[in-house]
DNA sequence: GTTTTTATTAGGAATAATTCCTAATTAAGT
DNA sequence: ACTTAATTAGGAATTATTCCTAATAAAAAC
């Protein structure tokens, strides 16, 4: 997986250790497309890392976040992660919690005119759309 | 205030209760620019009604989420309240917590696009832009 | 204007996600 | 191999929110 290693060198560029907890993270979050929260990082690595622990999972997303390498939303009392970083909408299930992706190139361009317009200094977007995934919205109409 | 009685009779039709407590904190929400805490609601209308509960607050703010009469973007680990429902861009200061509308024509355009074609029934839109606020920038670069 | 009914409230206890703390461990430089 | 300083595991502490229950008070009935 090449873009695990280039994530890894960057940390380690950057002169942070490089530990299997830490990899192991890296390398889930680029694997999943589930947006996971942390308990759900900590519990799906423990399988295979019994020893791995819940403050080591979010002492490792923060760093993720403040390098940019991960993206964080928070969605009914609880964060989730994403190792898509560049800017998207999430689709956010409001029955089963599932969350997926879509592009959308507009929102640079809101952005950017945003930027322009107010007296803020951007950073960063987050854009949700809630409702109910092809599963769920069954159920609600 | 025109908008606060139309609210009120509109609870009042749904055969919900009338109490100072709602008109207070309806009152406060409709007054108020700056998004609070249910924390922040409680503690501005004790000043006026000491025996005001925390729990009240957060009781009649799920009833007005419910009536989508305000609505809740999450925060930092915390839920703001906002009575302008009309979808719009919240950005949000990432060091003193200001929140600030902006008016945005293309998100009813993006969102029926989306909706369009993605399989989720779409319900709301939750646009957020994170950085700093006029006052905070000038600290940060 | 009383009485009755039942939703609502105050207050605090319980819960749940996250952060904090510290001794033990270990990555990486020497 | 040795050293040292970052990192980890594990649990305690914190914080926002939800839950629980007896007391209160809207609004309907009389």
């Amino acid at each position: 997986m090449q873009q695990l290693e280039e994530l890894i060198t960057s940390l380690r560029e950057d002169g942070f250790r490089i530990t299997p907890q830490r990899i192991a993270i890296v390398d889930y979050l680029l694997k999943t497309e589930e947006h996971p929260s942390a308990e759900h990082i900590h519990k799906t690595i423990q399988k295979k890392y019994p020893m791995m622990s819940l403050s080591t999972v979010y002492k490792t997303l923060d760093l993720l976040k403040e390098k940019k390498l991960v993206n964080e939303i928070e969605v009914e009392g609880e964060s989730r992660f994403d190792a898509h970083t560049d800017e998207h909408i999430n689709l956010v299930c409001m029955n089963c919690g599932k969350i997926e992706d879509v592009d959308e190139d507009s929102l640079k361009e809101i952005q950017s005119r945003v930027a322009r317009k107010s007296k803020f200094l951007i950073v960063k977007g987050s854009f949700e759309m809630f409702g109910y995934c092809n599963i769920c919205k069954s159920r609600f109409n």
